[in-house]
DNA sequence: TTCTCTCTGTGATTCAATTCACAGGCACTG
DNA sequence: CAGTGCCTGTGAATTGAATCACAGAGAGAA
């Protein structure tokens, strides 16, 4: 696989993969690197560039649909589903369990983890909840390689090197405290507080910014 | 206030409080910008040249947390609290509600919207939900200037218009679509199944990466 | 077929953000 | 009250990402 691809870039790849798999199910048979950028919000250029990457040929029509995505499905999704599983079944944990439930066939949420004794055993949309306790033990039964944290901020800073025994490979982490992993695990954090505090910083600054 | 400042920082500004404000509540009185910078995951310059925007002097011991706090807190909450609303009252929107509701008292949640009629005229938690064709009169009279967007896809499109002719000045958006709003609107944009699928891409190459 | 027009693919460039590296200063030590 | 060591503040250098700009190619017109 390309060893060059920079972290934006698969993040956009995402993004046009939506746009692209909306398009498949029309007439559309072309795309213009101009009309995927502007339904995007990126340059045209920037979009190039990210579709560079693929080993896709675009003609003077543009880009077929079809083509682009597969080409991007062949990076984004690996050949076999991948397990994941996650922490902390709160609002937002139920929320996300919910939302993702059988919604991407290729990466399927196969357990939840909680302490809170109400809980533990019960099914929530559809993913059995089991005791902390257990998390090594059924991570490794269902080859989960992927874990999406929803839990107390406190909490996150003990399970560090429970991951790392686990043999996780990426975490979503919604917890506002830094998860000191090592470079070999891909940490994604998704800090609402901070995105909240970002926008009223500059709803409050009249001065225009990008 | 500093016109060169930049998104980033703002950021950075957020995570730092968060960790001031716990340390604010314990005896420490001081903290080195290296310290600062390893709770919060980045290096110490950087932490240095975030706290350089602020005018806050360090010395030989480090920082002064209370006055750190202050100085953050200057920038990132105004004088007077901003009021905030909340379109599509769905999962992901009363987990927002439920999360936010009194926490920071310098943003209030002071109206959520949605077409749905069961849950219009409700209040959850502790937030009115009005019909959505009150839009712009309620925001007028709450003088709101932030909205947050858990709405389906297909919705956001339509209420691009809306939102400029109301006044609003950022916008929080967890729906999966771009929203075409002049750049004198601050746009955050919160994908989420974005991140979980670099996190599942990052995931599937062995090779480590920052 | 030939001509023109527009779009892609990409080297070169610009722009922004991060890191380096060190001068200057304060605290603690003896 | 020097002397030492660590920490801050910040120009300079570096890295990384986005943009520019143009050569080359395919599509359609006549
Ligand atoms: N909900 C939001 O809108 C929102 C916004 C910003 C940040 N966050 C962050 O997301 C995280 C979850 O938020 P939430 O609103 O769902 O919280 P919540 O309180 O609703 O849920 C937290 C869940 O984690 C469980 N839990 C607590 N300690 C645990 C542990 N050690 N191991 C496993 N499970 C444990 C609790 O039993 C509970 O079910 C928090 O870190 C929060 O700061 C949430
Ligand atoms: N929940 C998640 O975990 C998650 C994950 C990724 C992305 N998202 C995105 O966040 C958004 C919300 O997700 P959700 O899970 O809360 O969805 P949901 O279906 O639970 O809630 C959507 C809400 O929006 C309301 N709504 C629909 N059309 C509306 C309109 N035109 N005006 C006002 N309200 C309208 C619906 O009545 C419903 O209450 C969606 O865009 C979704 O793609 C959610």
């Amino acid at each position: 696989m390309h060893p060059d691809v920079s972290q934006k870039t698969v993040g956009r790849w995402s993004l046009y993969r939506r746009l692209l798999d909306a398009l498949s199910r029309t007439e559309q048979r072309y795309i213009l690197s101009s009309d995927l950028a502007r339904r995007s919000g990126v340059t045209a250029s920037q979009a190039r560039r990210d579709l560079m990457h693929l080993e896709v040929a675009g003609g003077a029509r543009g880009y077929e649909v079809q083509a682009l995505l597969r080409a991007i499905n062949a990076q984004l999704a690996p050949a076999e589903p991948q397990a994941v599983a996650l922490i902390g079944v709160g609002n937002l944990g139920r929320a996300l369990l919910s939302y993702f439930q059988g919604r991407r066939p290729t990466l399927q949420l196969v357990a939840a983890f909680d302490i809170d004794p109400h809980k533990i055993g019960r099914v929530i949309h559809g993913c059995r909840c089991y005791p902390l306790d257990e998390l090594e033990a059924i991570l490794e039964r269902e080859a989960a390689r992927i874990v999406i944290l929803t839990l107390p901020g406190e909490a996150v800073a003990t399970l560090g090197p429970r991951l790392i025994k686990a043999g996780i490979r990426a975490v979503l982490n919604f917890a506002p405290s830094h998860l000191d992993l090592p470079p070999s695990i891909h940490v994604e954090d998704v800090d609402i507080t901070m995105s909240l505090e970002k926008a009223a910083f500059f709803a409050a600054t009249q001065e225009q910014r990008s």
